[in-house]
DNA sequence: TCAAAAAAGAGAGCACTGCTCTTGCAGTGG
DNA sequence: CCACTGCAAGAGCAGTGCTCTCTTTTTTGA
C-alpha cells in the first residue's frame, strides 16, 4: 500500500495487482462461475502453479475481488452523495440509491458476487464486513443529518421489537431513535431487493420502465425512514 | 404425470425423478456450485453418460431444480395463505411473507438457486416464469380482495411513472388501481431483499432478533401497499 | 410374427478444472 | 561469498462436463 521496501516486494505487489485485474476482467466478462485460475495465469503468461504463491486458493482470489467490489460500490455511493451534497436529504437518499443501481447495472457480475448467493463454501470472511458497510454508512449519514436538522417522522415499533430496536440504534446508529434504526435497516435491505430483482431478471415481463420505477421506489424507501420531500 | 403408456415410459419417469431427487439432495447439502452430474450418476449406480439421456446438460438439470424450487416455495406460500384465510388481509400478507422466509431458511441453497445470482450462462428460460409467479399471485390475491372489500390507501405515483403504472396494473393486476400495482411490485421485490439479506449473511452483526424484525418489516410492507391492520 | 427402429446403458476419451509436489533458478541478507 | 528464501516451472492427481461409439433391450409396424 505504501512505499515498498525492496524491489522484490514491489514486484510482488505488481503481480498481485495484475492477477486481480485479469481476474476482474474475466469476472466481468463471464461471471464468477467461469473464473478460472488457470485461465488467469495463462493470460498473464505464467504457469498456474505460480499463481498459488499469491492467492492460496481460488476462494481467496474471489474474496479479494469481493472486497474490491464492495469498495467500488461504496465509492460510487459516496461520490454520488458528495455530488448531491446541497440537495435535501430525501433527494440525496434517492441519488445514492440510484448510484447503487447504476453501479449494479454497470457491474452485474460483481454485484452478483457480493449480493447474490455466497459463491465459496458459505461464509464470507469478516474482512468483507467493513467495505460492505460503506453504502449503509452513507445512508445512515443522510438520515442522521436530516434527523439532527429537523427531526424525522417516526413509525412506531411493536413492543416485542423494542429491545432489539434499541440495541440496533445504540450499536449501529448512535444518536438516531430506535424506530428510525429499524426502518433504516429494512430500507437498506429492501433497496438491494429492488436492485437484485431488476438485475437478476425477476422484473422481466413485469417492470418495463425500470429507471422511473426505481426512482419512485427509492423515494418511497426514503419516505419509509422518515425523510420528507420539500 | 398421468398413466404411463408402457413400461418404458414409466421407467423413464422413475429414473428422471430419481435423478432429480438425488440432485436435490446434493444441492441441499453442498449448494449448486458443487452439484456434479457424475456424483449424481455415481450415487444412482449408473454411469455418467447415461444421465445425459435424461438431462442433456447440467444446466437443464439445474433448470428442472429451479422450477421445482419455485413450485415448492409457491406451494408454501399458498399453504400459509390458505391456513390464514380467516384473518384480515394485512395479517394474511404477513403470514405469507413469513412463509416465504421460513421456506428460505429451510432451503437456503434452493433459495440461492432461484433468487441468488443466476448460475448458468445467464438467462433463465421462460419455462421458469409461471412457477416463479406463484408467490406474487398469492400476494396480489390478498391485495385484490382487500381492495374489493374496502378499498385501499393509495400512495400517489409521480406523473412520469403514471403510464408505466397503468400498464403494469392492466397487464398484471387487472382490477387494481395503478398506484397499488406499483406499490405491490416494489413490496414484492423488497420482501425478497429482506429474506435474501438475512439468508446471505448481510444481517450478521446488524440484526439479531431476525424473526421479530422480519415480522415488523413485513407488516410495514403491507402498510406500503395500502393494507391496514384492524 | 418378426425384422426394423428407437431407446437406453456402458465405456473410453477429450479438454478442462483446482490444487499439490518436486525441482531448478535468481535475487537478498548476513 | 554463500546460505537462504521467494519465485517460477513442470509434472501429476483427482475431479469435472460432455461426446462418441458400441452393445443390449424394448417398442413398433408391416
Amino acid at each position: 500500500m505504501t512505499t515498498p521496501q525492496g524491489a522484490r516486494a514491489r514486484a510482488r505487489m505488481e503481480v498481485t495487482a495484475a492477477i486481480k485485474d485479469e481476474a476482474r476482467r474475466q469476472l466481468a466478462a463471464e461471471g464468477a462461475a467461469k473464473l478460472s485460475l488457470r485461465a488467469v495465469a495463462r493470460e498473464l503468461g505464467m504457469v498456474s502453479s505460480a499463481l498459488y504463491r499469491y492467492f492460496p486458493s481460488r476462494d481467496d482470489l474471489l474474496t479479494a475481488l469481493i472486497i474490491d467490489a464492495y469498495d467500488s460500490l461504496g465509492e460510487a455511493a459516496e461520490t454520488a452523495h458528495a455530488a448531491a451534497v446541497d440537495a435535501a436529504p430525501a433527494q440525496r437518499w434517492v441519488a445514492v440509491c440510484e448510484a447503487v443501481r447504476g453501479w449494479a447495472l454497470a457491474h452485474p457480475h460483481e454485484y452478483a458476487l457480493i449480493y447474490g448467493s455466497p459463491v465459496p463454501g458459505y461464509s464470507a470472511p469478516d474482512t468483507t464486513i467493513p467495505p460492505a458497510a460503506r453504502v449503509a454508512l452513507v445512508l445512515i449519514g443522510i438520515v442522521r443529518e436530516a434527523f439532527d436538522r429537523r427531526g424525522l417522522a417516526r413509525t412506531p415499533v411493536p413492543a416485542e421489537l423494542a429491545p432489539e430496536a434499541r440495541r440496533m440504534a445504540a450499536e449501529l446508529m448512535p444518536g438516531l431513535p430506535s424506530e428510525v434504526a429499524v426502518a433504516m435497516t429494512a430500507a437498506w435491505a429492501q433497496l438491494f431487493g429492488l436492485v437484485g430483482f431488476e438485475l437478476f431478471g425477476q422484473f422481466k415481463g413485469v417492470v418495463e420502465d425500470r429507471e422511473r420505477f426505481f426512482r419512485h421506489a427509492a423515494a418511497q424507501l426514503a419516505h419509509g425512514v422518515g425523510l420528507v420531500f420539500p
